[in-house]
DNA sequence: TCCGATTGCATAGATTTCTAAGTATTATTA
DNA sequence: TAATAATACTTAGAAATCTATGCAATCGGA
């Protein structure tokens, strides 16, 4: 998904002409100091890098939070699963459908209950297990650089209670 | 896109009971610790929020990026259109047809260079200009309830270097 | 000046995600 | 215990996004 895109903030203006809008200042509410536009950019930036370096591994970033959360945990039920990962669950649904033909997990009725379908991995994923994690977490390390770990601790910190702050609001 | 899904990470096991990873810890990289799990939450939560609210109003989040680019410069062409907003040139060409048939935008080939197609903001996506704005900036206060001016400094601080960190890498 | 490169937009096709509705199984309750 | 509700997954259809490619207009160098 995400784009190897550079966002172009300040205004080239050259001939074509483009007029400001009529209120005063550009914005009385500039993307550049919106916590929700740097946050939009820094997930983009994110994303990008790491679905271009699990693609190597054949994994799709569709794949890699339903392995994750495989890893973890296996033998999940489909719906237990999409709340780990935090998705729907027809996304689920075709998300674990190209991993099984993938080859990197078998989905068997459960016996108890023949609604679940319990989701296992296979070898071939529990092998690369260690090697993507360690792929995940270079991204994050290279995310870092130059930043001060107490600077990163408030960073995380805000966005924990930015994201539980909104998960109480309904509309 | 973002669900109004509270993740659970918490494993709570029943009779179907799965298996955990076979490395020791659960996770040698958890993800409630990786910034880029926070990241991607807030991003979540930001954008669901942010897309019930303007739907109210009967835009879209694919419409909401551009009417803020056009809001603080009309008249733009769809490349630059593309650069400011942070998309491909397919997405924008989507984004501003259904703009354009939502009577929000006119599309006007230029005539000094006929390749180019200024896109011009109606009246009508003019005047919801203020409101849609306060709509915006609600989000983000709301998100940022309780949290330390300083801390949210910090925090965009370090969002903004993460994201140029990772633009600078290619792959 | 003319032809190849560049620029700007559009189309085609794939992926990932959603909401809404459908089907099968299990649990509850009158 | 039979009808109703709840649960688990699936299908259908739409939206938003990407990559790759195509076409038309313009520019630049021989």
């Amino acid at each position: 998904m995400a784009p190897g895109i550079k966002k172009q903030t300040t205004a080239r203006k050259g001939a074509g002409e483009a007029r400001q809008g009529t209120n005063g200042s550009r914005f009385e509410f500039p993307p550049a100091e919106s916590s929700g536009y740097l946050v939009r950019d820094a997930h983009r930036a994110l994303q990008w890098l790491l679905g271009k370096r699990i693609a190597d591994y054949g994994i799709t970033r569709g794949q890699w939070y339903f392995l994750r959360a495989l890893w973890g945990e296996d033998g999940l039920s489909q719906r237990a699963l999409s709340a780990r990962v935090g998705m729907m669950e027809p996304t689920t649904v075709i998300a674990l459908r190209s991993m099984e033909k993938a080859g990197l997990i078998r989905r068997v009725r459960s016996a108890e209950d023949k609604r679940k379908a319990e989701v296992w991995l296979t070898p071939k994923a529990k092998r690369m297990r260690g090697e993507l994690l360690k792929v995940a977490r270079s991204v994050t390390v290279e995310a870092e650089v130059g930043i001060a770990p107490d600077d990163i601790r408030v960073a995380q910190r805000v966005l924990a209670q930015m994201t539980a702050n909104l998960d109480r609001i309904k509309r």
